[in-house]
DNA sequence: GATATAAAAGTATTTAAATACTTTTATTAC
DNA sequence: GTAATAAAAGTATTTAAATACTTTTATATC
């Protein structure tokens, strides 16, 4: 469902998160380091990340990405639209162009209910919800 | 999740179980026209359900591709698992590929939940029961 | 058994996502 | 203001999925 960019996209935003404590930017190799991914695909992603208003970056020596407290409370729907797209989430299960309620696939009501409940999860969980297993070393971005 | 193969796989099938009350097969052409798919990716992915044992198929004049009623009574998950391989709903949310209980990503149990319900839903369901509502024009295998 | 039909099988091309490379721009420090 | 640093931007290549094309095999009909 999610592309393999905007799962990138989510780890290097908490990953972004856990530096926030210290005040620390992070640079695109660390980023991509820390979270086991391309480092070109990062940069690009990062690179869309901060247009979409999701994290900040700053050029030049001691330039980096960074994350605000606000940015901090942005659920993880946000990540997701910056990076997929707003259509993800409204998608049929079978591939159908039109399927709706009034010319529906046969599997149209049954995966509605994943789909919006997926959703639902993606819109409630917060940046800052996430953060806390990963510092407490009970979760991890990489492995 | 599922990949586009194998939604046009899901239709397919169905197609095929709306043919078999009277025992017509269907050819490559007319199997891709109704569920409007690419020809050439219609007949590659039925030769795997063949082989898979999700439908059956005769060459020569008046041959086709058929389901028979057991195969009828198959689960979604049956042809999921003959396109898209078995590992699909154990993979990780994050894209982390050792991610367990014991060393979890940090939306692990949430994505859980979601991937598991998918899971259940294509395990429940079966062919004959999306083949009803095609039959009686409330469902669609296109537009 | 010759012919026609339709799937099976094998190979090639196209497309979109992911990854890689290069040049430009902004910022800091000296 | 020069040099160094790091992101931004633009372009190119690689990869895997999807699609297209070609040849072979099995079956039915005459």
């Amino acid at each position: 469902m999610l592309s393999l960019t905007c799962k990138t996209a989510i780890k290097a935003v908490i990953y972004l998160a856990t530096k926030m404590e210290t005040g620390e930017k992070a640079g695109i190799r660390e980023i991509a380091t820390f979270i086991n991914a391309s480092e070109h695909t990062v940069g690009k992603m990062l690179q869309t990340l901060v247009k979409e208003d999701v994290i900040n970056s700053m050029k030049g020596p001691n330039g980096g990405f960074f994350i605000t407290g606000k940015q901090k409370n942005q659920s993880l729907l946000k990540i997701i639209h910056a990076i997929d797209g707003t259509e993800i989430f409204q998608q049929c299960g079978l591939g159908l162009s039109k399927c709706s309620a009034t010319h529906p696939c046969p599997i149209h009501d049954d995966y509605k209910i994943i789909r919006d409940g997926f959703k639902n999860m993606c819109q409630q969980k917060k940046i800052s919800d996430l953060l806390e297993p990963v510092n407490d070393g009970l979760a991890y971005l990489m492995g």
